[in-house]
DNA sequence: GATGAAACAGCCGAGCT
DNA sequence: AGCTCGGCTGTTTCATC
């Protein structure tokens, strides 16, 4: 992990379709060098997969929130389990302090954001935050 | 924006790499139809940029948090001047309720952390919630 | 890691349904 | 009009140095 595979991070963060040729010019390198490090970032989970900036309220989630939910250590599993099963959970972490999640979630209904939060009243107490603009959007750290 | 479309939009963000035959076969449509409907996707702003799924703590991030800060309106512009200069913000949101904004940070440090929300206290009230586990990684809505 | 050649995928136009 | 099939171009991959 150099400075190149920094950049080459960076250039793919920013458009991962990007040809190796364009990579290798970038870089300084033979798309084979460039294809070889990629493999590798791949391989070490550097690089966890290819993926997609999509507009959430383009797509039809005109409701897009934070949610922290405070809870019992012992309702974990099912938490996990009934948000694994729920697409409308975009990520979820276990963040520091009390025994907290927060969750990034989306919907095309505020009753059905309303609905969700009730439901997850049953694993502990949540505070809901709605996004009202993006000011930056998942850009990534720099090389 | 029918199924196909937003059974596209699925695929590719859980691979963007895929390629263009191997959609055809699962939406059951021809390659060309497949690429013109991509092309409309990103045409129309649904599909915003081909993007990476990053390990930051592999990356050399082993502090993730979430940054919330409420702040007086008149202190926006100079915050998101602030915000957008400082690579360490990874996204940043405006938030319903009090005039508040919430941040995804990534340091390689705990003092780089403690220094980056000493200078946010200049805008006003911060909170932060250090990640400490990703329980859902960033997943896509479904089709 | 570089080079060159071969395999492959993507793109454009023609013909078909 | 839209899909499929063909050839062409650009991209990736492999073997060799």
């Amino acid at each position: 992990m150099d400075d190149i595979d920094r950049r080459l991070v960076s250039l793919l963060a920013d458009n991962s379709r990007i040809s190796l040729h364009e990579l290798s010019k970038k870089v300084f390198l033979s798309p084979p060098a460039v294809s070889s490090r990629i493999e590798k970032l791949e391989k070490s989970g550097v690089i966890k997969g290819y993926s997609l900036r999509l507009d959430l309220e383009k797509l039809g989630y005109s409701f897009v929130a934070y949610i922290e939910l405070t809870m019992e250590p012992e309702q974990k599993e099912k938490f996990v389990d009934f948000i694994s099963e729920n697409p409308s959970v975009l990520e979820c972490y276990h963040i520091a302090g009390a025994y907290s999640m927060l969750m990034k979630v989306c919907f095309d209904s505020s009753s059905k954001l309303y609905d969700f939060v009730g439901k997850l009243q049953k694993f502990g107490k949540t505070q809901t935050q709605i996004i009202f603009t993006n000011i930056i959007e998942a850009r990534n750290p720099r090389p």
